[in-house]
DNA sequence: GCAAAAGTGTTCTCGTTACACCCATGT
DNA sequence: ACATGGGTGTAACGAGAACACTTTTGC
């Protein structure tokens, strides 16, 4: 009289910044896979697969990411552990969700399938399980967590001017910020370091490049 | 050729406040208990037990922390899920740690027996497999919360005075905090409200009683 | 020259800190 | 009376917001 065994699976909030739909300018996007047998057939979840025993659950978040975009994570961290006993019709499944984000630069080369599409966060399809709670908690994550970290770090490339830096808080905020106050409180802040070069090209004064003075963020209490 | 099954276990880092060793003030402590079995035989380590399929993964914890100390959380929040490969020798186990708060009135008839015993967070003894970790965590997530919620609340009964409030800072914190400053700061907040009582007895003037605007705090994206 | 973004300067407000000082009670 | 903690007043400081203004490019 052993009961079905509880199932133990990793998922990934994935996140990059894209062109809005009007393409004004960037705003939040994920990558979706649709569901191809029940339960929730048909519909669009978080990547994602059950835990390998050999295998840590960072290394399980990474490779459905890369299974699902064809793309490397630049920052990846645990998000928080589901498991109401009724999330899942018929068995008991307890979901590890990682976010993760991605480089703007990176995310265009990104697989896209029958079933596997991006989506703009604030314009989701119906969402299988609880996958839409999960999402709205990262997104919050990823807000709360770039105004105290480096975040924006891990949608740019090595250097960037600091419009490109307000445009990734701009986007992942969705408020404007002012310019110059941006400017000073990232120059003060000591996460960002001017180079001697400059970007020309804009019908505008060069903008001077900068790069991240610290090279990543993970803040786990463990790095697995 | 299956392999051995992974195990998924909750435990739970419960901090009461409780009076120093000199007895001069009050610090954080939290019940360990030894391990009675391999692995790690006779080590302190976090209370907590395997996760039942029809169990929330909150009701498990909540269970252990009972059978643990015969007490119920004034506050319970999921931390983290560690899951190193290697964190356990032989088995593969993934934990999902929940954090505790218990009052300090109900925390003093707490169970104690050969093998459950109080330790200060300051001066632990060795613990078993990577609990020194996770306590350290869950502390630094205690102190960080204490400063943006009301999570005072849950050390405390129904009314109290606010330099009884700035106690439970002060322990927590591990420093001191300017009583006039942090009347105004608690006043100001709107987390709590004055009543029309007052505490006696104490050889000074008497201190107003207060007590918490809202009932309860709890953040974690579901109520499991 | 003009538009546009880069970059600087200035002021205002508000929250925090430090600390002086008064209040009300028990002994 | 006086010690003790309860409670109020106030000035200094610093971070952030608002916004005027100057600089340097492309066209």
């Amino acid at each position: 009289m052993t009961s079905a065994p509880i199932e133990l699976a990793v998922s990934t909030v994935i996140f990059a910044l894209r062109p809005a739909a009007d393409s004004s300018r960037r705003t939040v996007w994920l990558p979706l896979v649709r569901r191809i047998r029940e339960p929730e057939q048909g519909k669009w979840a978080l990547p994602g697969g059950p835990l390998e025993p050999d295998q840590e659950l960072s290394e399980s978040a990474a490779f459905t990411l890369n299974e699902t975009t064809g793309l490397s994570p630049s920052y990846l961290e645990q998000l928080f552990a589901f498991g109401n006993v009724d999330r899942s019709p018929g068995n008991r499944v307890v979901s590890i969700i990682y976010w993760a984000l991605v480089r703007e630069e990176e995310a265009a080369e990104a697989v896209v399938t029958e079933n596997v599409r991006w989506f703009p966060a604030d314009d989701l399809p119906e969402l299988a399980f609880d996958h839409a709670e999960i999402v709205s908690y990262a997104l919050g994550r990823l807000r709360g967590k770039l105004e105290y970290s480096n975040l924006g770090h891990a949608f740019l490339g090595e250097l960037f001017t600091l419009s490109t830096l307000r445009e990734v808080y701009e986007a992942v905020l969705d408020r404007r910020i002012d310019p110059a106050n941006f400017r000073r409180q990232v120059e003060t802040s000591g996460l960002v370091r001017a180079t001697d070069q400059v970007q020309t090209g804009g019908r505008h004064r060069p903008a001077r490049l900068y790069r991240f003075a610290t090279p990543a963020a993970s803040t786990a209490p463990t790095q697995e």
